[in-house]
DNA sequence: TCTGTCTAGTTCCAGATGGAACTATCCTGC
DNA sequence: GCAGGATAGTTCCATCTGGAACTAGACAGA
């Protein structure tokens, strides 16, 4: 049974109770590694991310041609009018291309409307227009249908804390995710 | 104020005590979507795998040459010697196309060996080759170097808790990851 | 006010990506 | 044992990606 050489929930101090009587998927390479590999809380994390991101942008670009890069320039936009593609690149992370990329659709479709700055040329404040805004109201719930599915076995309280939990983890990130 | 309009901390009955007092960094807006903005546990969870991984695996690369897929199956292979291409995308989530490009790779670099499975033909079982396990084992730290810089600010106890809620979500994943 | 340096945004290009079509093998029912 | 359908893996190709070079504007110091 080569699979258990590793599991190694207790040296992890991790108790997660429930996950081995799921021992009957036995066979089932997704939820064994899940339970049992050297960095469980990346893997998990990022196994969350993936499977719902990936789908989600999937549909959403098939059903309404609003691509992922796009979709994010929207929330940072609904969030901050007058954001600039720079603002947006520190925000999120993305190269700063991609972004220009998808801001330059954005505004073929009419969704952002750009300005220059007066007092810096060089900046770009964006705004959503009426049309990106109403566009963006009708893909947000699907979004946040998503994640409540994605969040479904978890109690009131526990969404709390797993807020908590992530919160703690980003507002320390400036110490870890850029200097690396 | 035009970041404030949309903070729905309460709404989401999301206590996050701390966040508030960040105030002063009001100009981030890194920050200030973090804090606020309609799909807060995605939003985060997407935050953190994305910078987690994304200078991770630019950096492995650049300094290894092993990519993101070829250490995902690297990673699977170290947990289920024996495993199929198959396995792994089913697993992972990643296209079997992306997969079979990585696992030339490795085979090629003499990290992977790959046999026929003799009771179908169609499926290659394979196994990490002393070289390919070597290699795994120099790679592993790095990345739980990294994992323990972002859970950094979590105590203990905080870390168990959330690798219980993570696994929760995850070992319900099978309802929404693939259906949507 | 010129010069060197910095920053916002764009463009270029080599390489990665993933959907779809394809091949080879396996399995099921007739 | 053969036809139809499924499955593992590969290949093709249009598209996306992100590093690097580039353009244009800002700014500091001599």
């Amino acid at each position: 049974m080569p699979d258990d050489r590793r599991v190694r929930e207790d040296a992890a101090g991790n108790g997660d109770a429930g996950w081995n009587d799921v021992r009957s998927t036995d066979g089932d390479l997704r939820h064994s590694i899940l339970r049992g590999n050297p960095v469980l809380a990346a893997y998990r994390l990022n196994f969350l991310a993936n499977f719902f991101t990936g789908p989600l942008y999937k549909r959403m670009e098939a059903e309404t041609g609003i691509t992922r890069p796009e979709f994010i320039v929207m929330l940072c936009l609904d969030h901050r009018p007058g954001a600039t593609g720079q603002d947006i690149s520190a925000a999120t992370g993305r190269p700063k291309n991609s972004l220009s990329r998808a801001i330059a659709r954005l505004e073929t479709k009419g969704l952002i409307a750009r300005t220059v700055d007066s007092s810096d040329q060089r900046r770009q404040p964006m705004v959503l227009t009426d049309a990106g805004r109403e566009t963006y109201r009708d893909l947000l719930p699907r979004v946040v249908e998503r994640e409540s599915q994605m969040l479904a076995p978890l109690s009131a309280r526990e969404r709390r804390d797993l807020l908590d939990l992530l919160g703690k983890m980003c507002r320390a990130s400036d110490g870890w995710a850029e200097t690396y």
